[in-house]
DNA sequence: CGAGGGTTTGAAGTGCATCAAATAGTGTGG
DNA sequence: CCACACTATTTGATGCACTTCAAACCCTCG
């Protein structure tokens, strides 16, 4: 288990020039946990030890008002950590994370991550690198949630699924279309609204969680119009 | 002039842990731009060489669309630095700058920077939690526009001016009320309409930029029920 | 004093939220 | 394998918040 742990690790892209004794230290202290939908992994403002590596499954990260709204930060799938921000927040979680379809999780350390970024320059660099591009992703959210009306905020979303900028292709939609909905902070009835008007004004097929999108272009001069980045806009997540 | 910029770099708490060399470097290199309302010091998309520490001064920074909405991403006065983003974005400025009030500036070198992030551990691991927490105050941002409305986010920005949680309180809105609706992704009037509200139901005073507060309480009770963090919410931006 | 930009106010429109109910889809136990 | 229960999704009707367009007002500064 360790073993193929430690490979895992050693194959995430962030982690790329961290030492071997992080690898080796990570894997020993690290449990892999079989997630079911539900499950709540941790609590905003609870003391944080540990961060989560996602094998598979999908994990949403939220935060929760007085009056029991909730705002959804961040939606996450496999090869991608959470939990890490802790770090930065006097060990303690800025989110809850909610698991919202099932699958396997690694735990780890954040008290080794630490290590790790004290003492090897290159790794902090690319940690540096990451939350930078994190950082500039949200500002792109925040420009979205102003510029683009809901079937636009749709379609870019949509967009950021596919792995070609023209012609045609299909996509499956990633988790139920309540969670799409608050991802892109919008209420179910006007996703499923705006979903219709984006298939009316751009030719797309819906059924049930598979989009056909006949023809990308279309899409983007629908969508991006109201961004301020050019289609392929690169993206800015976890990826690096 | 070089001792003076060197003085203010030093003590710029982001740069604490630089290194004897780098304030020397920077300092020979710098030059100080005295700026006037509506200077562009930098267009998104354009290839980038320099930062820009805030002596003094307002600067905004945005981006645009195609079909020319502007969406302003933050607001920055003295002792803050700007357009070091580059570093991460192929340098590449990700927003463009313009001076909103007239001000002084230093310029300085991207390079030295970059070269001091690659030998210095420490100051990366600075730079490091600053990048975490700006990106905290962004989700911070975002859960703002999706659960406040328009009054509770005015309180919420005046209550960031406060430095105090209880009694009374006078403040001077920072730059004029078009600008402060923008960095709030309103409209000038709803900002001013929704002026008014807040001043019904909190009993705030406003005369022209200066806002009276004449009990903090109510205002927080107002703006925070519709917020995921408790007031006095420790300022998540640049400073650290 | 007069010009021009910032600010406020009014009236009307739009988009999204909300509440309510119908329909489709999914998983479970019989 | 089917029927039921439960959840996800859609659709309809209505309301509210913010936007938009227009005009008045105010304030500052040459």
């Amino acid at each position: 288990m360790c073993a193929t742990t430690e490979q895992e690790l050693r194959q995430y892209p962030l982690f790329r020039n961290c030492s071997d004794s992080f690898f080796t230290d990570m894997a020993n202290d690290a449990h892999v946990l079989k997630t079911s939908k539900g499950q709540v992994l941790f609590l905003h403002d609870d003391p944080a030890e540990r961060f989560y590596y996602i094998s598979s499954g999908w994990v949403k990260l939220f935060r929760e008002t007085l009056d029991g709204a909730q705002a959804v930060v961040d939606v996450f799938t496999r090869e991608n950590i959470i939990g890490e921000g802790a770090l930065f927040e006097d060990n303690i979680y800025p989110y809850t994370a909610e698991v919202v379809e099932s699958g396997s999780l690694i735990s780890l350390s954040l008290s080794i991550l630490n290590r790790e970024l004290q003492s090897n320059n290159q790794f902090t660099n690319d940690m540096l690198g990451f939350m930078a591009r994190n950082k500039r992703q949200k500002d792109k959210e925040i420009e979205h949630i102003s510029l683009q009306n809901a079937p636009q905020r749709i379609g870019c979303f949509i967009l950021g699924f596919l792995n070609k900028t023209e012609g045609e292709a299909t996509i499956h939609l990633p988790y139920d279309k309540t969670l799409v909905a608050s991802r892109l902070g919008m209420q179910p009835e006007t996703f499923s609204r705006a979903l219709g008007k984006l298939k009316v004004s751009t030719g797309i097929n819906v059924k049930g969680a598979t989009i056909e999108v006949s023809d990308i272009e279309t899409l983007v001069s629908f969508s991006c119009v109201a961004c301020s980045a050019e289609f392929p806009c690169k993206e800015l997540c976890s990826k690096c």
